[in-house]
DNA sequence: GCTAGTTTGTGAATCAATTCACAAGCCCTG
DNA sequence: CAGGGCTTGTGAATTGATTCACAAACTAGC
């Protein structure tokens, strides 16, 4: 298979938000075009983005919307519960635990880790925060498929080195930091400093 | 001036930090080849991306560490100090109060606001929290040049349409929303659960 | 079951971003 | 101050993404 463009799989996203807004709305179809417009993109690349993955549409009718959401769903392999970690029981942990939008797209929190000790062994939002030297036995035992690191930027690394370790392959990183990892492990930054800067750049 | 890619800004910013770490360590000069090697990217890519805004470099030498750093900081607009507001105190709202990262790189939060009585008044991370219905007179009097949307995605919309109204127009959001806003207005959006969604695909 | 009206799926064309490749410029050494 | 060794800045070439445009396939109305 083509390797996949990243800006395709963001589309994909957005299109899957759109369609599960239309489901709730009971629409049955909708068309490339009011996907597109709905999405601020157009109708050709709506429909070129799903090209690479098969044909959804009927031609002179459209997509039927529970049909393409099941797809994209699958896709994007939204159809298996996955499990996540955070690492670091911060302000940004705890907002993260509390966000509501994981947990409704299937993405279970198993637990939170920190080395503060007046954090381990109390709750956050719902979810335990453990003692990060348990970090490797509970992931070999565990086996969580993605951990966010909400923690600062000096411990990043480190900490990034640690799950790949202990076998994660998918990681999330709130640190404002350039990471580096094995090639088999995709991680994905988050870098709020550096979204302003593109909003005082354009200013 | 033709105009700038999105990654191109990105990659400034990444230059910048870089350059940043190697101005700690001391170093006087660096050659686009060691700027790339840190940043996993090209040394034509380097020296493109600067090529948009002049040249900075000595042949043969490379580029001089304070210089370009001033120079960058200039391009991103990180010369003056922006003032910020942060819409919504909830936990959100305080991960980004805390984050330090802002503060370092000449944002500084001038309130947050929320609507919930039990909120208000109090102070996150030193920030005051006020009531929303100041947010137009106080925008008028402080003038903050950006936004930030830390609030759930069903008041997200209505929440930006006030800040524009008031004449605000840089906005980061967080809200797992498309937003849609005049052309004039800026707006970046920050969606943890889409990042996922990017690493369940690759997984 | 034929015709008019839609809308898909996809090669071809265009537009944008990245990489190549090299002349020009600078430092350093002797 | 001439020559060797680097490194920049930038047109040209390439690679990648988006848009165009149209044949093929479907629905609905009669």
């Amino acid at each position: 298979m083509k390797r996949i463009a990243d800006s395709t799989v963001r589309r994909l996203s957005i299109y899957l938000r759109f369609l599960e807004e239309f489901e709730e709305r009971g629409l049955a179809t909708v068309s490339s075009d009011a996907l597109a417009r709905r999405g601020g993109t157009t109708s050709a690349q709506v429909r070129k983005d799903l090209s690479f993955f098969g044909s959804f549409g009927k031609r002179g009718l459209g997509y039927s919307v529970p049909e393409l959401a099941t797809a994209l769903r699958e896709i994007l392999g939204l159809g298996k519960e996955w499990r996540v970690v955070i690492i670091g029981a911060g302000k940004i942990g705890a907002a993260l635990a509390q966000y509501r939008g994981f947990r409704q797209r299937g993405f279970h929190i198993v637990a939170a880790y920190d080395t503060n000790a007046d954090k381990i062994g109390r709750e956050l939002e719902g979810i335990q925060v453990r003692n990060m030297n348990r970090l490797e036995a509970d992931v070999a035992l565990e086996r969580p498929d993605i951990a966010v690191l909400a923690i600062p930027g000096e411990g990043a690394q480190a900490a990034l080195d640690r799950v790949v370790r202990a076998g994660i392959r998918a990681v999330l990183n709130f640190a404002p930091v350039q990471l580096s990892a094995p090639a088999d492990v995709t991680v994905k930054t988050v870098n709020m400093a550096m979204e302003l800067e593109g909003l005082t750049f354009a200013l």
